[in-house]
RNA sequence: UGGGGUGUCGUCAAGCGGUAAGACACGGGCCUUUGGAGCCCGCAUUCGGAGGUUCGAAUCCUCCCACCCCAGCCA
């Protein structure tokens, strides 16, 4: 039974149940319910609903319902009710015998219909779709009266009865409430309660050719079921009036409808009918397909249920659109399989490396924790032999700065196993690419100490060549590049922003020989590289298939970007407007020479960076440097502050920036640098020799803001 | 131009007239046989905007602005 933390967090729904259990509207009881259709698989979003209706009844002490909203027999399969049963059961809730069908309603409301028309609520109309929609009215315009709306009660009576027997065609008449055609709510305006459907329904096969629609379905089976709390997303908060009007001229029990956002998640979509599409068209391989985000999809990924229920606690429950962020599921994730997976070796992409001074045959058998965190999960031996594999990309023939990694010359530890040094390279004649690597290991280190009390700043994992399975892995990104596919403000669709490398399949992996027999879904972290689940339809006992559930942090992956895009910046000095704009130029003080920006600066940014209009009151050579300049500026604070910028190179002349309005980068935490305090940045951008000048509509005061 | 909702940090989200919780993300540091994990620190003088009430307003009032939903015989 899932059982949160800690105390629940405050949310709207959990203070309205304190309110009426505070009144005993409903003489103390709570009683919920999670009321899929069965027309789809369930994704993250219903997972929000499901945690929010089991997880309140469970907390409160009543039951919840699990209902199958089943009122549109052309749409709703068997197969999904069964996903359905088996994604809620998967994520730890327990409905009892609780399991119900609006099908099993269709004999009650027939009744509850009849009772309407008897009360002159309700009649049967012989327009047909299009006349209706025509008669609706608009959004400001109210509708009209259906011709048919007087008929008496008898010819209503005798008319549904005759729906019901199939005497008609498809769509020929359809039952509605008589409420008010001129209700600026549009679904006050007659809305249909009952259309004709000669098609076969997945429980009540033929018996009905009559189907009634959701609005007068759902809140009735909630009344039907006793429940106190009926709680539904936004976009059904017009309808409560109707919901509640049915309920009152019904005169039965009648819960409360409490609305609440829907779960929107950052490069994925959640709408069943864009991933009904992504299956059909063969953008993923189905329901199931580790980058969907289906319950069935992150089940198969090798997420567990505790971390989606952690993640749907996290979250909240508000009335306010929004979309949240993918990398707090993913941080729930990491953090509950840092606690429980076992840990591994595996090496993806593999180098050979050769171990000269290791004797030819001989094998060890080395020690290794199964968990750092967690004593208990024990140990197991791995095999070390004088072939291994490593991860190509621990290996820089010429490495770039704070990589430390393997290098020539450079000495490492392989886990649990040896400090090895590189001292030979092995490259392919033709195409120069590194085949093989030859070190030397030092005997004095098994297990990964130094006596002598040297250190080594890597630990890399390995596999050794001989005693390492074969495997594949599938590696995983998200679906989308885009962190919103659904916005197509530019006029595109959801589908052009699928990310073309959201699956990377690897052949020719190694994994440690421990891994033989590994069950289907059991998970492991491999060291240093993230969390992988045996896949459960693929894998088998000749073939291991991994997926890769979600990647571990990874610093160095972040330091690489982060040179690679200072590196872009300085390839083309002059090129981008931008090129003089440095976060951290001579800020140390200890070099003159400018370095390049920590990183790229892109749209977004700005969007975050004040840019304001400043006055260059005073201007100045720093002594001690040929690059900087010192400014004084006024930004309409009241006060002048002192910037150093690195423009000297185009401003021979200091003084002659006085006088002249400059755009300062306002929100920067003040700097300390050696010829004191940087309180901003100025803007500037063109090649060497330029300062670009900014330019602007009016005649700008300092302080104004830049966009 | 009708009706129903919503606007608090980059993203979620507490707050309910007494002076802005928390999480993720981000940045910095410590530690480390995973550049993992963990630990520490920093991160909204301000709550869509403008007025008003009040000793005191994110919370109350007024006006304005922005965004979302509704014209299925879908749910």
């Amino acid at each position: 039974m899932p059982k949160p933390d800690s105390t629940p967090p405050s949310n709207f729904i959990r203070s309205i149940i304190d309110e009426d259990l505070k009144t005993n509207k409903y003489g103390g009881r709570v009683h919920t319910r999670f009321p899929p259709e069965p027309n789809g698989y369930l994704h993250i979003g219903h997972a929000k609903s499901i945690c929010l209706n089991f997880g309140l009844a469970a907390d409160y002490g009543g039951p919840c319902n699990l209902r199958y909203d089943d009122t549109n027999p052309s749409k709703e399969e068997p197969e999904y009710v069964e996903s359905i049963r088996e994604d809620v059961r998967w994520l730890g809730f327990d409905w009892g015998d609780r399991e119900f069908y609006a099908s099993d309603y269709f004999d009650q409301l027939y009744e509850y219909a009849i009772q309407l028309i008897k009360a002159g609520k309700a009649y049967v109309d012989d327009l047909s779709a299009d006349e209706i929609r025509e008669y609706r009215g608009t959004l400001t315009k109210p509708g009209k009266e259906s011709p048919y709306r007087n008929r008496t009660v008898e010819e209503n009576l005798e008319l549904f009865e005759r729906m019901r027997a199939g005497k008609f065609e498809d769509g020929s008449r359809v039952l509605r409430a008589k409420i008010d055609m001129a209700s600026p709510n549009l679904n006050m305006r007659d809305p249909v309660m009952y259309r004709i459907l000669h098609a076969e329904h997945h429980r009540s096969s033929n018996k009905w050719c009559i189907y009634p629609t959701y609005d007068f379905t759902h809140g009735q089976s909630d009344s039907i079921e006793g429940i106190t709390h009926s709680i539904c997303t936004l976009e059904f908060e017009d309808h409560r009036p109707l919901y509640d009007w049915f309920l009152d001229e019904l005169n039965v029990y009648h819960p409360q409808q409490i609305e609440f956002a829907r779960l929107n998640l950052s490069y994925t979509v959640m709408s069943k009918r864009m991933l009904l599409e992504l299956v059909e068209h063969g953008y993923v391989t189905g329901w199931d397909d580790p980058r969907m985000p289906t319950i069935s999809g992150f089940r198969r990924r090798g997420y567990t249920p505790e971390s989606i229920r952690d993640f749907c606690e996290r979250i909240g429950v508000a009335k306010r659109d929004s979309i949240v962020d993918i990398a707090l599921l993913e941080h729930c994730i990491r953090k509950d399989l840092n606690r429980r997976a076992p840990r591994v070796m595996a090496v993806l992409r593999p180098l050979r490396v050769v171990i000269d001074n290791y004797p030819e045959g001989q094998v060890e058998e080395l020690d290794a924790l199964n968990s750092p965190e967690d004593p208990d999960m024990g140990t197991r031996k791995v095999p070390f032999s004088r072939v291994l594999y490593i991860e190509r990309e621990d290996f820089r023939e010429d490495p770039p700065k704070k990589f430390y990694r393997l290098a020539p010359g450079r000495e490492v530890r392989l886990r649990y196993a040896y400090f090895i040094k590189c001292v030979g390279v092995v490259k392919d004649e033709q195409t120069r690419e590194v085949v093989e690597l030859h070190c030397t290991y030092d005997p004095q280190t098994r297990g990964g100490d130094s006596p002598d009390g040297r250190k080594v700043r890597a630990t890399l994992h390995w596999v050794s060549a001989s005693h390492s399975l074969e495997a594949e892995v599938r590696l995983y990104d998200h679906l989308f590049v885009k962190p919103d596919p659904t916005d197509n403000k530019d006029g595109s669709n959801f589908k052009m922003h699928l990310n073309p490398n959201s699956l990377e399949t690897l052949t020719s992996c190694h994994v440690e020989p421990s891994l033989a027999g590994a069950a289907p879904r059991s998970r492991y972290q491999f060291e240093r590289l993230g969390y992988f689940c045996v896949d459960s339809v693929d894998s088998s006992q000749g073939r291991l298939v991994f997926n890769r559930t979600a990647t571990l942090r990874d610093t160095w992956a972040k330091i690489e970007k982060t040179q690679a895009k200072g590196a872009k910046v300085t390839e083309a000095p002059g090129q981008s407007k931008l090129a003089h704009l440095r976060k951290d130029a001579p800020a140390t003080g200890r070099r003159e020479e400018l370095e390049p920006i920590g990183e790229e600066i892109n749209i977004d940014d700005f969007s975050k960076i004040d840019l304001r209009v400043g006055l260059v009151r005073d201007s100045s050579a720093v002594k001690g440097s040929n690059k900087l300049i010192k400014l004084m500026v006024d930004i309409g604070e009241g006060r002048l502050r002192q910037i150093f910028a690195g423009i000297r190179p185009g401003y021979p002349d200091p003084e002659k920036l006085v006088g002249k309005k400059v755009i300062v980068v306002a929100n920067l935490k003040p700097r300390q640098m050696k010829f004191g305090l940087s309180e901003g940045m100025i803007l500037s951008g063109g090649d060497a020799d330029r300062l670009c000048a900014p330019t602007f509509e009016h005649d700008p005061l300092p302080g104004d803001k830049v966009t």
